[in-house]
DNA sequence: CCGCATCCATTTTGATACTG
DNA sequence: CAGTATCAAAATGGATGCGG
């Protein structure tokens, strides 16, 4: 996929309506979470941490909705629920692990890259209201 | 905050900010256009489409932040700016793109997963409606 | 031509309370 | 324990007008 081939709009719409998808701040971390295998509800809450009940609701719906999670229910006393990868999730996740060490790399990277960027907007600001 | 004693979690906190950072909806496909090669903004806001101008510029300050695109002025009249990946820019590209071809293998199969999904809570809606 | 600031509508998110 | 409903807060996106 050459970027020379890229222009084909229909394709460009999906493909990014997808990563948003993928992309979004919960789903990717709910994916790695279920990528050491399966959990329970709370369990992944606290796994992810900082996640809402309602989110985490929202992002499971979300990735079972595209065939990534699938969810298992034990009509048990107390109820007692179970969330997987599936295959596609499966080989999402692998993607996805690759773009995360893309990041662990190169975020030093990044940080630093950041940090001049602020730096020399702080001096701008500084020389500007002075 | 620091990661001195606290390995992984901060790892996963760094990685998932940024990922929310090359997964937005619109950075992914700066990155992508500049993936062609230089570009003014105006030719980038054509090029990317549906992109406001004050969205393109937020990403664009964003992506020249964390050091993946290159902001160069030419202090001409008419003003002349041009962005440019840099080198970091280029390394994401390609985990980027990785990503996409995953999404274009597999979007079959997630929109049927989809179809499948809104079609049974169709069903759920009705018979619980009805 | 580039792009920032402001206002406004829409969307997203989080906290809380309640049900099975 | 798992999940829904509701409301308020916050982030986001778009349109417009101004300034370099």
């Amino acid at each position: 996929m050459t970027p020379s081939h890229m222009h084909v709009p229909a394709d460009c719409r999906t493909v990014t309506e997808l990563l948003s998808r993928v992309g979004d701040k919960w789903s990717v971390q709910v994916v790695v979470q279920l990528g050491e295998g399966t959990k329970r509800f709370n369990e992944l809450r606290r796994d992810v941490g900082g996640i809402s009940q309602r989110m985490l609701t929202l992002t499971l719906r979300g990735l079972e909705r595209d065939g990534l999670v699938t969810r298992t229910i034990y009509p048990t006393i107390p109820p007692r629920v179970e969330y997987r990868l599936t295959e596609l999730g499966c080989s999402l996740l692998k993607t996805v692990r690759a773009l995360g060490s893309w990041v662990i790399e190169n975020r030093q990277q990044i940080m630093e890259a950041r940090r001049r960027f602020d730096e020399a907007a702080g001096l701008v600001s500084r020389s500007d209201a002075a």
